[in-house]
DNA sequence: TATAAATAGGATAAAATTATCCGAAATAAA
DNA sequence: TTTATTTCGGATAATTTTATCCTATTTATA
């Protein structure tokens, strides 16, 4: 469905979100550590994050990656899942056709429809907090 | 969302559907000129579909791939996917954990729930018959 | 100002996926 | 039985994705 590194991206942006709300920044090695993700590609998905301004970067000494507390509540699934694979998912052809909309249809165009639409909707309406305050009650789970 | 290899699956798989509605075999040079795909790569793709029993293969002179007509319409979406990507897309965590259902959940496990079902049930429920007949009534095309 | 700690980013490597090539085996028809 | 045609399957190559390594740059603090 999503890209390994979407996965990661995914994992690190609440782990970052639920160490915001505590006032603290995170490296990618603790990130990797508590997502269970290599290290160094995590860091690099990390950059694509905040190109994307899903993350924010401070540099230096006592720095790492951090998203503004109020910030938390906007960000959607979808921005993330954007920034890392594209749109591709939920609006691309389900066969890849290049051209495939209503009027020239791939075999499986409405059949996918309402799926794609169901994913583009839960992506789109799905936000970092909620995924973030699941961790942090423990009623979801980060990695195994 | 499907790999290349499982789209290419899918449209030949219609295409011997419909070839085979008219008594005809077809090889993977006809095929993958009709779905625009790699021809070697084709050929590999339909082996995996022999193996796992979606479509027949006669060898030899006047030989070539078809599909038993009354079978046409007992064959699902799933088993095509199934035969090449697996069933991961549908059975898989949508954040890569190994261990991920109801008491030890990823972060968008229950927000995925209905996309995963919706798209399970979709494959599930979708015959090679139905996207072969829109194809050949010309709702639907195989390629552009 | 010097130092240590941290992200940025380029180069490279490993693995998986996609793609090609070619000879072996099978088979229908001449 | 020979020949032409066709799938099968192994070897290899190209591309993309995943992953690692190392140096440069930034920055807070001593």
């Amino acid at each position: 469905m999503f890209s390994k590194a979407c996965e990661y991206g995914i994992k690190a942006s609440i782990f970052i979100a639920i160490k915001s709300y505590d006032g603290k920044r995170v490296s990618p090695k603790e990130i990797s550590k508590e997502i269970d993700s290599p290290q160094a590609f995590t860091a690099k998905i990390l950059q694509a994050l905040v190109k994307n301004e899903v993350v924010n970067s401070i540099k230096g000494a006592y720095g790492g990656f951090e998203i503004e507390i109020n910030k938390i509540k906007t960000i959607k699934l979808a921005q993330i899942v954007n920034a890392i694979d594209g749109d591709n998912i939920y609006n691309g052809c389900g066969l890849g056709l290049h051209k495939c909309d209503e009027n020239h249809p791939c075999p499986v165009h409405d059949k996918f429809k309402s799926v794609r639409e169901g994913l583009k909707d839960m992506l789109e309406n799905t936000s970092l907090e909620e995924l973030a305050l699941n961790i942090k009650s423990g009623t979801s789970y980060l990695k195994i």
